[in-house]
DNA sequence: ACAAAAGTGTTGAGAGTACACCCATGC
DNA sequence: GCATGGGTGTACTCTCAACACTTTTGT
């Protein structure tokens, strides 16, 4: 990397040249929503430590690639989808999370709608699934606490963003949104004044559509506006 | 760093043991309030890049170092002082934000009760100094992007925490406490209902002391209710 | 006709907003 | 007595929470 020839100071110089760094990863909470259920997707580690127990996918970073950029293409490689919802949650650096050596990961959340992936259920040979975060397995690193974490995150945001639309598909029934409120915030809603509440904000669109589907009575399918805030 | 003796994923192993890899730091955002204005702490950079621009204060991460606790650290070597509230903002990594080498670093703010300084105004040898947010200087690297980002937050946290309180000294009146939220909403906020919203939660509790100050009548001066939530 | 989920209104309580004047002190 | 900031009440609107029955479809 470029060094200046210009005398720097000796302590800055020091780190920038000399001193032993830590390693850098990013971390992706990949989450969607499946029968009313928050799901996590977990990978498999294969290797010391924690072999054979479940992680956030992640990777190292390359002294060349934005955090972002990273988080991205890990996301990418999971699930093969573009345009999904990702934004920054934390940081965790304690030192001795990873045995191996010190690992800062900075950890990003991402959002999505379950009808583009095809979901099924976790195998015993699996080398990645969806869990159920209400019935998660035993899990490596601090990679429990950086899921407890992410579910506070996305519990407030719910409050004063319209986050919740990322986990559906374009078009949807009120239930189906009533049920990712429900399922972020971890208890039951009103129907009635959750209905009133969201359609008298310009956030959602009647798209005129119906879901036929099922022996009752077909659903509105609305879509969310993009031109209203948040 | 102890390296496993079994046999390891050739990438992680890579990055583990042989990849080149970022320099970390953490930076604090120090703010106060100073006469109805916030104010950061920022220090004037003396090599280069960006010899004598001011910036946040930041160190090199060392490789047993919590991050948290070297934000601490920082916070201590600028200050002097202890038990100040702190909290991560933010992870800023775009590759090229500091021309030596990749830097990343974890972002910290911190907020001060102003009585625990002794506050003068920025002189022209001062390595350090208290700036108005509203009239910065130039800053070096993105840090003019790490302020505008830190009002966001503060903004946003002020709405559902009582974050205000960490930047008035133990007993406060309701007009400096008015006077923060006001700095920090960017707004006028009515006094009358300003109060009412206040002395209407149990946050605040009566020291029954009065603040004598000026030629008008004294104020009532108040303390933080320990036992208030958020 | 029945099972299943969709859809719909009213009432009461509390929070937010707008707005103007008197009070206690120092000089 | 006057200048300065401290302190107070009311009326309106809006939002939130509680609560149960009818509608539309498939079988």
């Amino acid at each position: 990397m470029a060094i200046s020839p210009r005398p720097l100071h000796e302590t800055e110089d020091h780190f920038i040249a000399e001193a032993p760094r830590p390693a850098v990863t990013v971390d992706v909470v990949i989450l969607t929503m499946v029968e009313g259920d928050l799901r996590v997707w977990l990978v498999r580690r294969t290797h010391w430590p924690f072999a054979g127990q479940w992680a956030i996918p992640g990777r190292f970073i390359a002294m060349d690639e934005g955090l972002e950029d990273a988080a991205q293409r890990e996301l990418q490689a999971e699930t093969h989808l573009q345009d999904i919802y990702l934004e920054q949650l934390y940081t965790f650096g304690e030192p001795g999370r990873d045995p191996r050596t010190r690992v800062i990961t900075v950890v990003y959340y991402a959002l999505i709608d379950a009808a583009r992936l095809h979901v099924r259920p976790a195998g015993d040979g699996d080398q990645a699934a969806w869990f159920r975060l209400q019935a998660l397995p035993t899990l490596a690193f601090d990679h429990e606490q950086i899921l407890a974490y992410t579910v506070g995150r996305l519990r407030g945001k719910l409050e004063y963003t319209n986050i919740g639309f990322q986990l559906l598909a374009p078009h949807f029934t009120l239930s189906e949104l009533q049920e990712v409120y429900e399922a972020i915030l971890g208890r039951q809603l009103d129907k009635r004044n959750f209905r009133r509440k969201i359609l008298s904000s310009p956030i959602l669109v009647d798209t005129g559509e119906l879901k036929m589907e099922g022996s009752h009575r077909p659903a509105r399918l609305y879509r969310f506006n993009p031109a209203a805030q948040h």
